[in-house]
DNA sequence: CATTTGACGCCAA
DNA sequence: TTTGGCGCCAAAT
């Protein structure tokens, strides 16, 4: 498949350093699609891949967001990372 | 092909 | 400040 609004997605997140997170908005905006924030979103939970680190990716009000596995497990991940 | 879904974001009340 | 509603976009049904 790998559409490419989906290359774009996973070029941008795929390049989140560990222990960084980036928001939705802020990966849409570096696709050049502010307005596709939930796009973005929806993206990754249909892919549920691991080659990318979508658990680096959160909501812009500061909340974790949703994880495919669970949000709990995501924030566990962000703790492992340092992130949190 | 048309409609609904969903890991979002911003504005108004 | 918190809650509700509207707008946007791509993929799935």
């Amino acid at each position: 498949m790998t559409s490419s609004f989906q290359e774009k997605v996973y070029s941008v997140v795929r390049r989140i350093p560990r222990g960084k997170t980036l928001t939705y908005k802020e990966v849409a905006l570096k696709m050049g699609m502010p307005n596709a924030a939930r796009a973005v979103g929806n993206t990754l939970n249909k892919n549920r891949s691991k080659d990318v680190p979508c658990h680096r990716v959160i909501r812009s009000d500061g909340k974790i967001g949703g994880y495919y596995w669970g949000a709990a497990a995501k924030i566990e991940i962000l703790k492992k990372e340092g992130t949190i």
